[in-house]
DNA sequence: TACTTACATTCCCATATGTGCATATGACTA
DNA sequence: TAGTCATATGCACATATGGGAATGTAAGTA
């Protein structure tokens, strides 16, 4: 891929959020959601067009699709595993990380259910 | 600068091309379109661009205004230091390179002259 | 002062793309 | 088999932004 496209998957906000998760974690469309608090199309959105460059894994597990991000865009990895990094730096982000850590806390109970039941 | 506006810089492929030359040289607008083969109004808008946004030094020599990459912002070094670790992989940024190593050889005599002035 | 050269800017347009809302699909369950 | 829940998709829209052509500006030169 050429790099000033890898760079136009990261330069949508929130389609940096997602990845920045899916980049550390499993997470499945409900998740991500109660994390970033964004509404679900908008996030099945953004993992179908990370599909599509196959960038992702989605793998089902009973009624829930977790998404992770697939190894294999080098430039891809560097951008991500730098601002995780100096997460520091990144409020937004550094919100996200630590919704992320507590995830139990911030999502529904039908979500945290299958959560424990998978882990 | 929130993440993924500095992405957004990078996502556009001209412009890209415009930093990874800036990041390694003194460059003016006219050596910038020989290497770049790009019209001129489309680089100066790309250098305004910059220039608004406090990510370059402009100097001006004689008739020519010299073109550099501010070093302030820790996430755009690291990715463009990463496209240059691994040029090779990146066909188009590698060409550029070429003809920014034997720039004298691609741009107009009048050109030329400033450079060896300069340097 | 007129001219040339390097660079900047304006205007207009085409295009791409993110978003919300509504709805569809598809797997699981009672 | 009907219903529910998680996820996906379609449509319409607003917006942003890159591009080209023409023109403006400003510094140096004859």
């Amino acid at each position: 891929m050429i790099p000033s496209n890898l760079f136009k998957l990261l330069a949508d906000e929130t389609r940096l959020r997602v990845l920045m998760l899916i980049h550390q974690d499993r997470l499945c469309v409900c998740e991500l959601c109660g994390i970033l608090e964004e509404p679900q199309p908008k996030i099945s959105k953004i993992l179908s067009k990370l599909r599509d460059m196959d960038l992702v894994i989605d793998e089902r597990k009973e009624k829930f699709i977790f998404y992770s991000l697939r190894d294999t865009n080098p430039l891809l990895n560097n951008s991500l595993d730098f601002l995780l990094t100096n997460i520091t730096d990144y409020p937004r982000l550094a919100l996200d990380n630590e919704r992320l850590k507590h995830k139990e806390l911030h999502i529904d109970s039908c979500v945290l259910a299958s959560i424990t039941e998978v882990s």
